[in-house]
DNA sequence: AGCACGCCGACT
DNA sequence: GTCGGCGTGCTC
């Protein structure tokens, strides 16, 4: 009898084979239902052979077959493969968490049918008087009248099911489904909106990209805010859809503004579909299947947009290519914008990647010839460039971390009746240490790297190689007593912020305070209405919006940026600062910029601010290749929490000497740690990690895929709870 | 991950 | 005497 093998979602990495009984069909990419200990599980199909590892009589028979041909398209079913390899995650999970919460339930792969309430013919010849002391049916009659009503839309028109229902025991109405409208968006596919016109830049842009369409091509766009990067989009999107293919167009977790989608629904007569949070599971399988049905024209969405199936994909757009929201940060850590550069890749089609201010990853990648870069430097309108100032903390009094000449300038914009927005980008919980009289920072003499200082234990530690000092009492370069921990919490900030302002509204706006659904709108909504005067806020503060009455921006924690022990903050720092020097004082009003630090001379800083991001980028990669950090060398993070801080630390040592010991470990390999994690303990768990570094991406994967089998057979590899990060972007 | 089995503490 | 705590082991 023949035997498919089945990927389930299980922390395991192989598939499970079961019987295909008599007359079941399979094929690969297709979901089973299949027993499972005491359970059953749907799990996915990857091949059917006539034998199987396991001992055959053993094997128990597929209970149910519920696709009758694969869910997945051949370049998502190839990406999803190579990513379980790459990310070293189980394949049954990555081949699960690609489809819509309700197949992977195990719901029919088809449009449920939409419901909707209509007048009977007794309803119709029925006077409405007649109803005149059931208010509530009345008012639903009425409506009825007026045109049939889908049953989702019931509550949104003030209308309630009861009511319907006490109709439709009188007979008066009834409900009646409907198959979906399904037409070819392709027979008259149009321009509707105005096409803006092209500067020369996008022009050669569009060119340049359109020459290409037909085959893989992977672009970075790198234009200045207000450069008109949507504009190209919408070029490159038009030539697509006129040739009857279509578009995904990747944005991040905030950009997904009613604006932008309207941007691209009033251009095109193709139908836009979005995938936004705010959809229910039955909607987005609903998506899901208009794109793999073709009749999605164009589909936007988040990072897991990537997996939408596609009858016939042309064009994959990413914004804001460098945006961290594209990395997904708990369980399956897969990387959006590289997984979809290996879609378009598999679907032999363009990818764009655009951003004013670029990934490092993403140029090193230009400078290898593997993207290539189109420049967008014309602004739009008659923008004027804000106005920076570098303020020279040292010595200075601060309160709250804010030094007095920033208080003037935030009394003199917030009397003009203007707002001011304080940024700290940096959310890490245990900052550098620093001199406020001369600027020395405590720097681990080993490592060259800088002591994170550690406020619960009062130590400085080295987060490379664990070295641990206790906290100096004085500078030892000026013997100031003036020792500062750099960085304050946006919490804190907020609260010290009150009474120094008293009676000016202060908003803050970060993952914390907008973690509820709609309420990052909410905040929005009440800065731009001017109910806020100060706004406090992370980087999600500066993506994609404009506030005109903001003339005043601030980035109060440069130095915890510069001097972080996480190297990426420069980069991360450079980004925030070129966003929102791109928007502060718009419309017509002049904007400051203002940047506090005990380093003004900062090299780093000084080519940020005077020759730009690009520059910037140039000499930070410059330094990464010279102390082999990536890109040019790959990292994979192992983490490992417990309640027990002796055993979390214990199996990362045990996994370190694991690895050292293997017979594909090479000089070039860097094991660092184990180390503290950044937040040593959360919720009562002590959290280490160790980073394995390589020059050779190829070479640590196949280290860590040899030793999988033993790191899971590890003494402590059962108790502590351990995950592995491939491209970790937060160590 | 689930789910069961299994062996030790405080309760109707 | 049982209910249930979570350690350990298995899933074709």
């Amino acid at each position: 009898m023949p035997v498919a093998h089945v990927a389930l979602p299980v922390p395991l990495n192989r598939t499970f084979d079961y019987l295909l009984p008599p007359g079941m069909q399979v094929v690969p990419g297709c979901r089973v239902s299949v027993p499972f200990g005491k359970r059953e599980a749907i799990g996915i199909v990857t091949g059917v052979s006539d034998t199987s590892d396991f001992p055959i009589e053993k094997l128990k028979p597929v209970a149910a077959v519920l696709d009758n041909r694969s869910l997945y398209t051949q370049d998502l079913w190839r990406v999803l493969h190579w990513a379980a390899e790459y990310y070293h995650f189980p394949l049954g999970e990555v081949l699960l968490h690609a489809l819509p919460v309700l197949l992977r339930q195990g719901k029919p792969a088809e449009l449920t049918p939409l419901w909707q309430w209509f007048a009977t013919e007794q309803g119709r010849a029925t006077p409405l008087d007649s109803l005149k002391r059931a208010p509530k049916q009345q008012q639903a009659m009425a409506a009825l009248l007026q045109g049939k009503i889908y049953r989702h839309q019931v509550s949104h028109l003030d209308l309630n099911e009861a009511a319907l229902q006490a109709l439709r025991a009188k007979s008066l109405a009834d409900l009646q489904s409907v198959a979906p409208l399904t037409q070819d968006w392709r027979k008259d596919f149009s321009v509707i909106g105005e096409r803006l016109r092209l500067n020369t830049e996008q022009a050669t842009a569009v060119g340049a990209i359109r020459s290409e369409d037909q085959q893989f091509s992977a672009w970075l766009l790198a234009g200045v805010t207000g450069s008109g990067k949507t504009e190209v989009y919408l070029s490159v999107l038009e030539n697509i859809l006129a040739q009857g293919r279509q578009a995904l167009v990747m944005v991040p977790e905030i950009g997904l503004t009613p604006q932008t989608i309207a941007r691209f629904r009033e251009r095109f007569s193709a139908p836009v579909d979005v995938l936004h949070s705010g959809l229910n599971d039955s909607e987005r399988l609903a998506v899901w299947l208009r794109a793999r049905n073709g009749e999605a024209g164009i589909v936007i969405g988040t990072r897991s947009s990537l997996f939408t199936p596609f009858a016939r994909l042309g064009v994959i757009i990413i914004d804001e290519e460098h945006d961290s929201s594209y990395k997904q940060q708990e369980g399956w850590r897969y990387h959006a914008r590289d997984l979809a550069v290996f879609r378009a890749h598999a679907e032999n089609i363009p990818i764009i990647m655009g951003s004013a201010t670029p990934a490092l990853e993403t140029l090193h990648n230009v400078q290898l010839g593997k993207y290539r870069k189109l420049t967008l430097t014309k602004r739009a309108g008659n923008a004027k460039p804000p106005v920076h100032h570098l303020l020279d903390l040292k010595g200075m009094p601060l309160k709250v971390g804010l030094s007095q000449p920033l208080i003037q300038r935030m009394q003199q914009h917030l009397k003009a009746d203007n707002q001011v927005m304080l940024f700290l980008n940096r959310r890490g919980y245990s900052p550098a240490l620093l001199c406020h009289e001369c600027g020395w920072i405590a720097e681990c003499q080993r490592c060259d790297h800088y002591y994170t200082f550690h406020q619960n234990h009062r130590q400085l530690r080295c987060h490379h190689c664990d070295s641990q000092r206790p906290v100096p009492h004085q500078c030892p370069q000026c013997g100031s007593t003036q020792l500062v921990s750099v960085g304050v919490g946006t919490e804190q900030l907020e609260n010290e912020l009150a009474p120094l302002f008293p009676d000016t509204p202060i908003t803050r706006i970060d993952r914390d305070t907008t973690s509820r659904k709609g309420s990052l709108e909410q905040h929005l909504a009440e800065v731009h209405r001017g109910g806020a005067r100060i706004l406090i806020g992370t980087q999600m503060l500066a993506k994609g919006h404009h506030f005109p009455d903001v003339t005043l921006v601030s980035l109060l924690d440069v130095d915890g940026a510069l001097f972080s022990a996480d190297f990426r903050s420069a980069e991360r720092f450079a980004q925030l600062y070129t966003q929102v020097s791109g928007r502060a004082g718009r419309a017509g009003k002049k904007g400051e910029v203002v940047l506090q630090t005990h380093h003004p001379d900062h090299p780093l800083l000084q080519v940020l601010l005077h020759q730009g991001y690009e520059a910037f980028s140039k000499q930070t990669l410059e330094e990464r290749k010279s102390v082999f950090l990536p890109p040019f060398t790959s990292h994979v993070l192992f983490r490992s929490e417990d309640h027990d801080n002796r055993q979390s630390a214990l199996f990362l040592q045990q996994l370190r000497n694991l690895l050292e010991s293997s017979p594909l470990k090479d000089d070039s390999l860097w094991i660092l740690g184990p180390v503290p994690a950044l937040q040593a303990k959360r919720s009562g768990r002590f959290r280490w990690q160790l980073l394995l570094q390589h020059p050779s991406r190829k070479v640590l994967q196949h280290l860590i895929k040899s030793s999988m089998p033993l790191i899971g057979s590890l003494p402590q590899a059962k108790k502590v709870k351990w995950t592995l990060d491939v491209d970790p972007i937060d160590n």
